[in-house]
DNA sequence: CGTCCACGTCTAC
DNA sequence: TAGACCTGGACGG
């Protein structure tokens, strides 16, 4: 999915797919559980924004000053595609018609993306580490007393309420890139290696974004030019899926993928004989 | 055919 | 802290 980057990504391709349309009506797959809901003008544009793992499509009326907010999410698989009306995917949910004939879908074949018309940004979800940086940090730095800063880092990391955007292939190209063992308790990891951790969360991103989003399977920067394929030799991924590196399935049920000098070697042991460091499960 | 796996949340015991 | 929510691709028999 749908990490940081490709949201800004989707964000980028919804502005240029919508640039200079005229929207009239809003159709929603009845298979969808979504919400149906009326957009009040006549005629419509469309433009968005991106913030960590959400993103607000704002429909404005062409008569008067009024807009009407989407916030979406995109689950596993969500993304928008601009196809003539009438050849829309199989799996486009939610449908914009425009005046020239042509539909702007998001398409998600899982159904785990969501939509609520009227609301803007999450209240439980926290500053975007590539654009608002300075928050990001802050945010942080101002909660590091609190109980939740007891998790490993590995699995803080998955928390949007701070690391909004950051999602399992992020968390362990960010991890990897410190030198320090990714399940030590994140209030210590921060206070150690904040200044690295906080820029590897915007520069992680940044890199993904720049290379059309990480090169995950699935997803393809419809952007792309031959130029970004030579610019960008070489896979985004030196740790998540790769060949030789280790993985274990963390508490939340998805799978970790970490440097192997740090691997754990029997879980229920208090203390990794290996590398010498806690086991994670002594925290959870 | 079957089982496992996937870029993420949600909510119900 | 299990499951629930979904489809489809990879791979095994």
């Amino acid at each position: 999915m749908p990490e940081l980057a490709e949201l800004k990504l989707t964000a980028d391709y919804v502005n240029r797919s919508a640039k200079g349309k005229h929207f009239y009506a809003v159709q929603k797959n009845p298979e969808h559980k979504g919400q149906l809901f009326d957009v009040p003008f006549n005629e419509f544009i469309i433009h968005t924004r991106s913030r960590g793992k959400e993103l607000i499509l704002f429909l404005e009326s062409v008569d008067n000053q009024d807009t009407l907010p989407i916030r979406m999410t995109m689950g596993m698989a969500g993304h928008f595609r601009l196809t003539r009306t009438g050849e829309e995917n199989k799996h486009a949910h939610l449908k914009f018609l425009s005046r020239d004939g042509y539909t702007l879908s998001f398409v998600d074949v899982r159904r785990f993306g969501k939509w609520k018309p009227k609301e803007t940004w999450s209240s439980n979800r926290g500053p975007c580490p590539m654009t608002e940086f300075e928050e990001f940090k802050q945010t942080i730095m101002d909660n590091l007393d609190k109980k939740v800063f007891d998790k490993p880092i590995n699995e803080l990391l998955m928390d949007q309420k701070y690391f909004n955007g950051i999602g399992n292939y992020l968390r362990a190209e960010i991890l990897y890139r410190i030198d320090a063992y990714p399940f030590m308790p994140a209030r210590q990891m921060i206070k150690e290696h904040g200044d690295q951790l906080f820029d590897l969360c915007k520069t992680m991103p940044e890199l993904a974004y720049v290379r059309g989003g990480g090169e995950i399977k699935d997803w393809n920067n419809p952007f792309k030019t031959e130029n970004d394929y030579i610019r960008t030799t070489g896979s985004f991924f030196k740790c998540y899926a790769k060949k030789g590196m280790a993985q274990l399935i963390d508490k939340t049920k998805r799978r970790f993928w970490y440097d192997p000098k740090w691997k754990v070697l029997d879980m229920n042991q208090e203390w990794d004989y290996y590398s010498g460091m806690p086991n994670p499960k002594a925290y959870s």
